[in-house]
DNA sequence: AAACTTTGTTTATCCACTAGACAAAGTGCG
DNA sequence: CGCACTTTGTCTAGTGGATAAACAAAGTTT
């Protein structure tokens, strides 16, 4: 069996697309749904009715007459299931339910006593009970669990490594659907995230984004192309562990001048413990409690500035490289947007090739710490509506 | 109309299919081609009936027997019709002329007596014309012009800028096209000779390859999932002005440190041009010379195991980024292998992050200074074997 | 109220693929 | 050598899904 055998695939592809018409641009009627695929009234009707009766999309009342009948609108239906997705952090743990549109139904979010291995098992499984508990009767109840995690992580849904966390092949993908006997989606945390903006934040409208994980460390997603890409053995977006300065600093990955080392949280941090005049007033000195002091603070402004500038460096390469649309900001350091973003566009309108900076835009999560939660959700749902639909 | 309206689709796709299998796997058989993509018997008839009375495709004699009546074979009729390609250098213009499948069967090259833009236009269409004049008769004839440029090309085939040509919009594909009416497509250098080394040269088993153009500058082109990477406006990989060096040298983009101020032939012939030793030998300091000198002069080795290294430097970016499975090392300083391939890969065994080193293959250009051309030569092709089944 | 519009269903038709029969042309064993 | 079995490739009947066009239902406009 090679790639593209067709028969029925044209009546899935017909099915998927009118589903997702639907679900995009509700509440349409039927026959705005044939003008826009171009396809036959006859066919959208039939379809139609496929979908009615499998609950997944349904008839509203009518709409407005443009001069002749009144068309009965059409509604996804997106009470049809829920999803559930996890973001699965170094020192926190956030669940969230949603519905099929991504509403959030139920949210829940722990700090771990201890980042050990069980402990965060234990969190895990406990928030999957605790979110599938809450999940509103419907008719295909929890559709998928989808979890993001700050590592590598292979096709099959194994983790090769995970630093922060201090782990090594992990079959999460198995031992959660061995659980729960649901389909279950495991992705890198950068990668999630930027599908989590592509989705339902601030890069709706882009086809090529650049999602920076500016956390701990950094890491990055890409969206190329209106999807997620993923390097030959599905794990790349390591760029912040990109060389930005030949003989720089040491870094715990093998190489020197990372960027991480000069961008990061961990990289703020630093720089603030060896701040004389930070450090000697006794601040506690983490992200939160710098984010207030620059407020009146102009060393902790500087230090914001500093990185701002930093991360503006890294970002310019990846302008170069791929031209993006829109490159977004997201994780941790999201939050200190007021400071770090005039540095950074700075940097990016003096060094940064002039023509890829037509119509580029450069923002700031809008998800906040969602934005994994929601990638993999997004993930999931996907998957639901294309198999459920295959198997008909 | 949106994306995917099917009907005659399901023809054209498989059709296109076949005639894919058959010519990637000549001498075929009906039967076998059935079996490999699945498609029925009768299906498989059908299509090479049409395939052969276009005269695509051929019959050649019958094959031999496995147990039963002795198949007749199928080949791609690569001589049906003929590709011309162009590598439009910044002193050196090399035409080829294929044909379907790639053969060179004649080629031109020349040096400009200088690089005005009158005398670039002038030796594009003399070679064109002498290219199409050595055409062998044939049922389709010459069926498209590639070329490839060193600037950044817009969608559309217009070269948006060309620094080391000093061109600024110019609509080269409007211009070939009106001259000679027959599809013409203008891509840049780097993505061109990426794709010609993934179509004829080093990188036909990989799906993702980073082909580094290692020339007067550096540029890259990207094959992600088998298919030629462009950014959102369809130029991209100037990965050359990736940052290395936060402080370095400043570069004519207007930023500072970039990485083909180091790894580049320019770099290359700055360093030798500062050494006291070699240029007090009142040598000509030219690549070529270099390479020969490298053979008994210690001090021209040590300067290509510089600039491997620092090729290493942002090579080691690229694989901790995309996690290819191959880098290809391409442009005319894939002649210094012997001297640069040991520093470059000591550099990348050392810095990239592991787990992307794993079946990594790092190579050097193996169509040498034909890669750009067979590029855009594998691009016409393409665009010529479905658009041809497409109208039909 | 008559004429025109728009929506959505139904019906007849077409097109491409499939299954399976069948003819042609082999092989292999007794 | 003959008979059974295999493999290749074509042909025919049948099926699934898309389309076009007719039509009914339900509006609006003048």
């Amino acid at each position: 069996m090679n790639q593209t055998w067709n028969q029925h695939v044209v009546k899935k592809e017909n099915k998927t697309l009118v589903l997702e018409i639907i679900k995009n641009q509700a509440p349409i009627s039927r026959a705005d749904v044939a003008q826009v695929t171009g396809l036959n009234k006859g066919t959208v009707s039939s379809l139609v009715s496929e979908l009615i009766k499998e609950q997944l999309i349904q008839e509203s009342g009518p709409g407005e007459s443009s001069g002749g009948r009144r068309p009965v609108m059409l509604l996804f239906n997106h009470l049809a299931g829920y999803s559930i997705g996890i973001d699965l952090g170094v020192n926190y743990l956030l669940g969230v339910l949603t519905d099929l549109d991504g509403n959030i139904v139920h949210e829940r979010k722990v700090q771990y006593k201890d980042s050990s291995y069980q402990e965060i098992m234990q969190q895990l499984f406990e928030s999957i009970d605790d979110l599938i508990a809450s999940t509103p009767s419907s008719h295909y109840g929890v559709i998928g669990i989808g979890i993001g995690v700050p590592g590598i992580v292979s096709n099959e849904g194994e983790i090769l490594l995970a630093p922060n966390l201090n782990w090594k092949r992990i079959k999460l993908k198995k031992m959660v659907e061995d659980h729960y006997e649901l389909p279950v989606i495991i992705e890198n945390e950068a990668n999630a995230g930027a599908y989590g903006e592509k989705m339902f934040g601030v890069g709706q409208d882009c086809q090529d984004i650049v999602y920076v994980s500016a956390g701990v460390g950094i890491g990055i997603g890409l969206i190329l192309n209106g999807s997620l890409y993923k390097g030959s053995a599905g794990f790349s977006g390591e760029l912040g562990h990109m060389t930005i300065e030949v003989n720089g600093l040491e870094c715990s990955c093998g190489n020197k001048g990372c960027w991480e080392l000069y961008a990061s949280e961990q990289a703020l941090i630093r720089k603030a413990e060896q701040s004389v005049t930070l450090n000697s007033k006794g601040y506690d000195l983490t992200l939160d409690r710098l984010n207030q002091l620059a407020e009146s603070d102009k060393e902790a402004t500087s230090l914001f500035e500093e990185i701002g500038d930093y991360l503006g460096v890294g970002i310019t390469t990846i302008v170069n490289t791929f031209n993006p649309e829109q490159i977004i900001i997201g994780n941790r350091l999201a939050s200190t947007e007021k400071w770090v973003k005039p540095a950074l566009i700075n940097r990016i309108t003096n060094y940064a090739l002039k023509q890829h900076q037509n119509n580029l835009k450069i923002n700031f999560s809008k998800l906040n710490i969602h934005s994994t939660a929601m990638g993999v959700i997004a993930f999931t749902i996907e998957k639901f509506l294309e198999v459920d639909l295959t198997h008909k």
